[in-house]
DNA sequence: CGGTACTCCTGAAGGC
DNA sequence: TGCCTTCAGGAGTACC
């Protein structure tokens, strides 16, 4: 699911309810997801304020004033929900930690597939540990250019999809956006990331910012499983230009689809790419 | 180093 | 209606 336009809009939607409050109770409802549940934490927070919630590429952090935090992926299916103070909560199937806030607001966590996990990190050293440590610029920063992309491309000798894929050439990207956003830049998916000239990183860098930025703005996007804090789907899947969209014609393109074939849908690394063979080179 | 296959887990969707 | 197969937004690991 959430790619780093669905766990910005996440994180955004978490902050009044979490930045600024204080942990009255943490729960837990099973001993682990992905990872086991560190359980240290519901005694490390409880009682504390959370001074500062942030994102790191597809990574939600939370600090309290102690400087303890936790670090949080929704992996393919997670969903925070925030209830509001005086709501009844509902507990739903797969409801896996509940975070009961002073004056009554509640942060559940669901996450049918467990991919996501939740694990305990310090506000003076979550940087020097993996996977931060190693993780590439994020997009959206000042640290993030053309030529950037260009420098940790170099050499490469893999395709640029499985280049974007990885989180330690820029941080935040999945499937969809990077299928977008070569789209966008008009670049073939198959294409030796190590072989893109300098002016094609730019045409990238920039193409990665305008389709994230719109994405943001849009809400994210919803296939299956994604919802914001309050259950809405975001609605950027309704302007893919390629991403799920085999056969069909990308937008603005004037091309016979019975002659063409439209979209274009391929396995690379075992993940699905969609491209127009006429506008990507 | 790179690519492929496989793993975790559940649920939705499609075929029959 | 139901059973079975396939696939999914992530990311790590084993292995060639």
């Amino acid at each position: 699911m959430p790619e780093l336009p669905e766990v910005e809009t996440v994180m955004q939607g978490l902050r009044p309810a979490l930045e600024g409050g204080v942990v009255e109770r943490l729960q837990f409802n099973r001993k682990d997801l992905r990872f086991p549940l560190p359980p240290e934490m519901p005694a490390l927070l409880a009682g504390q304020r959370i001074e500062a919630l942030q994102r790191r590429g597809k990574y939600i952090l939370g600090f309290a004033g102690s400087g303890n935090g936790f670090v949080l992926h929704l992996g393919m299916s997670g969903v925070m929900r925030v209830i509001a103070a005086g709501q009844d909560y509902v507990a739903q199937k797969h409801d896996h930690v509940v975070f009961e806030m002073l004056g009554g607001v509640r942060v559940v966590f669901n996450d049918a597939r467990r991919f996501g996990f939740l694990v305990s990190t310090h506000r003076d050293r979550w940087e020097e540990a993996a996977p931060f440590k190693a993780m590439g610029p994020e997009p959206l920063g000042n640290g993030f250019s053309g030529e950037v992309l260009y420098a940790a491309l170099s050499g490469k000798a893999t395709s640029i999809k499985a280049a974007l894929l990885d989180q330690r050439v820029v941080a935040g990207l999945g499937n969809i956006y990077v299928c977008e956003a070569l789209h966008y830049a008009g670049i073939l998916p198959q294409r030796i990331a190590g072989d893109l000239s300098v002016e094609e990183c730019a045409l990238l860098a920039v193409s990665i910012c305008t389709v994230l930025r719109e994405a943001i703005a849009a809400g994210g996007s919803s296939l299956r499983d994604y919802r914001n804090t309050q259950g809405k789907m975001g609605y950027f899947q309704h302007h893919f230009a390629v991403y799920d969209r085999a056969g069909k014609a990308c937008p603005d393109c004037d091309c016979d689809i019975g002659e063409s074939g439209g979209v274009q849908k391929i396995v690379q690394s075992g993940r699905s790419s969609y491209y127009c063979a006429r506008r990507q080179v």
